[in-house]
DNA sequence: CAGTAACCTGATCAATCGGCCAGCTTTTGC
DNA sequence: GCAAAAGCTGGCCGATTGATCAGGTTACTG
């Protein structure tokens, strides 16, 4: 299963701005990202139809005018970083066999998409958002590569099971599990920060949540939490 | 901690439409419920700034100028919606004490919010909505009730763990997972169904999900799933 | 230094937004 | 049966939406 070709290709038919990389196109770039990181605060906190080109212009620090000219709709925008996001999703837990330990495989999965909440949690809200909206930009990524990545990955830890190297468990729900309490301290984070009384997330927490979540898993199947030094 | 009257106070300044519960007000309380119902699904998939009145009121199959008849403003509306979902929310989990028995307690507690899930998922979904946004209409109901909510639960808990009843987790994160894993299943509803190739969950479904979560975060906890016959 | 092409944006568009109110319809009270 | 009150909504308001384009600015080429 190819992991960036296809996730780019498959999410958006997002066309690229006039032109992209031109030679001497530093400021162009800049723009564009800027244009980009802007809109993803601003869609990850309204939604597709809640978010204005007019704040996401704002924020940018350009005339609207300058945000049609570099992504032509707001749509195209928008599928520009569904495509960014789908990008940094894929690529994690991806080349599991069933010769791996268990045990590794499932803390080192807890442990990057923890981390990812940590480092990109307006991508995992953006993300959040569509879905909650019915995902109507992704569906056929969901449908297609999505769900064969969890059925892949869903063998592998039945095999696992059969070899009884892990408790009975549903690999399918198991994934979700997993998806559901990393994005969490991302999607529900000014939740999780009210009622804990922190003002942001720390490195020192986000360890212990790392660490809570791959004890409490990881007992949940069987397995033991394998060696890793915690402070 | 007061369960309805606090929530239904703190939360909204909702004010009543000019007369609610009129002696034949049979027609108006049918609107009044037929908008929140069709708002509560605009608000659910748009989030606040997302939703239109007009929308609204084409589902509810009522006039625009009704639904500020009956509830003045967006605002309004919106925070009508939230009330009731605070409402629905609180009354679960919430008479515990040291005395019972943690095993049963837990899975109780993780078999009712699955059942939300199922039976209120719109709910679920507005709710997530609103802290994805940033808890802007419902900051003082998290740092206040919630959060003592959550105090009080985990103190029981450390009690629990403090006499050796359960394995030593951090409480306050074990019900983070359970909110979240919970929850995912209403507002990841469209990629959860995708992924699981299902049109619609059933009620087989809730029932294997209950059992999964429960089985794994109870062992997670060291303890051992109290007798609940399943099929 | 002139010419050309690419880059950028102010001004403007129709559509839609939340909200308001005059006034019509229905119900109630006497 | 009639007046008063309450229930309800069509039509309108200024503001904002996503989008367009003419025209100015900048930068490279010959």
């Amino acid at each position: 299963m190819a992991t960036d070709k296809l996730s780019t290709g498959k999410v958006s038919s997002a066309k690229q701005p006039p032109r992209q990389p031109k030679k001497i196109g530093a400021i162009r770039d800049h723009n564009y990202q800027v244009i980009l990181s802007a809109a993803e605060v601003e869609f990850a906190q309204y939604g597709y139809n809640g978010a204005s080109i007019q704040k996401i212009a704002d924020r940018a620090g350009l005339p609207k005018a300058s945000i049609h000219y570099y992504f032509t709709s707001k749509e195209n925008l928008y599928l520009a970083l569904l495509d960014n996001i789908m990008q940094l999703w894929n690529g994690y837990f991806d080349e599991i066999t069933v010769a791996d330990d268990p045990a590794i495989v499932l803390d080192q999965f807890i442990r990057k998409k923890v981390e990812l909440s940590y480092s990109h949690p307006q991508s995992s809200r953006l993300f959040a958002m569509e879905i909650i909206q019915g995902a109507p930009h992704i569906r056929h990524y969901i449908r297609s590569e999505m769900r064969t990545w969890v059925r892949n990955k869903g063998a592998v830890i039945e095999e696992w099971i059969r070899q009884k190297r892990m408790k009975a468990v549903d690999p399918v729900h198991l994934i979700f599990l997993i998806w559901s309490s990393t994005q969490h301290y991302a999607d529900f984070e000014t939740q999780v920060l009210m009622i804990m009384n922190r003002a942001e997330y720390e490195r020192e927490m986000i360890d212990q949540i790392a660490d809570f979540l791959s004890a409490l898993i990881l007992t949940g199947c069987g397995l033991k939490t394998p060696a890793t030094p915690r402070a």
